[in-house]
DNA sequence: AAAAATTAGTTGACATATTCAACTAATTTC
DNA sequence: GAAATTAGTTGAATATGTCAACTAATTTTT
């Protein structure tokens, strides 16, 4: 039944994009934005980060990354380094105050977060988890 | 271990965020936004929808919302008509127009989203499924 | 090995979207 | 009936995303 399932994966998107927004985490009063938390996320978490990866991962225009990254640059929270074997790329790095500005944003997000899950129960949690590990291992495979 | 889960709830968080992204429901080829899409299909179901109501639902700004419902106004799309109960209210509706372009909106939503299903199996979808309403059951209650 | 094509990244012009505060009009509270 | 609240609009400022044109480095083609 593939037309139910459509109808349910969009339902679900509904909700969850809603829920997203609601969770709203890296809000209007944070300096930063969702795309530059995601970012700075992204660098420290992937090695040998470059423009193109984060282009190609988050499916933004490169000119949209580019201009992103200038104002990380511009902020001292990124550096840009030209790897040596290919001088069209440059590996990015988080600075000493790049790593603050997420480790405060990452904590932020704990609070909002927290805020939410704080009723769940044990056993809903448990549920939870596993229902979310589901999703990702389904829908990973198609999105690759 | 509710830190746990924080930190996993924060994990599903971005990763569907991202599918979202590249689910990219609401195409740049789309004369319409993925926020307009959700305004049409948000006054199509819900019973006397008004501008505040869009706005508490989608925590968005009553001024976005209500330059949103200009635009959608100005295009044919939504009609308002005052509330006579109590006139500072206005309540929405689609036009036939409008009902057109949701319904256009919603296949193409569904080509989408059969794409990416495709490769699904059964037993999968059966899972998948299961985990979204899991997720949205117990979300559904802590973001009321 | 030179020419052509591709790739990484930047920039500028433009269109859209979002935010904030100030505002009107209708309604409620006191 | 005055004061406060609520629904919705507007304008100015800012942020964001898009598109095409561009440079420089690299790879492919012949």
């Amino acid at each position: 039944m593939k037309i139910q399932l459509i109808e349910d994966v969009k339902h679900f998107n509904r909700f969850y994009t809603r829920a997203i927004g609601i969770f709203n985490l890296y809000n209007s009063s944070s300096k930063y934005s969702a795309t530059e938390a995601m970012i700075l996320y992204e660098i420290k978490n992937t090695e040998d980060c470059t423009a193109s990866y984060l282009s190609e991962y988050f499916q933004l225009d490169k000119s949209t990354i580019s201009k992103a990254l200038s104002k990380l640059s511009k902020n001292s929270l990124v550096n840009k380094k030209v790897y040596e074997q290919d001088k069209r790329v440059q590996i990015l790095f988080l600075t000493k105050e790049g790593e603050d500005v997420l480790n405060y944003l990452a904590s932020e997000a704990s609070n909002v977060v927290g805020n939410i899950v704080e009723n769940v129960t044990d056993a809903e949690a448990i549920d939870l988890l596993e229902a979310m590990k589901v999703i990702e291992r389904i829908l990973k495979k198609q999105l690759e």
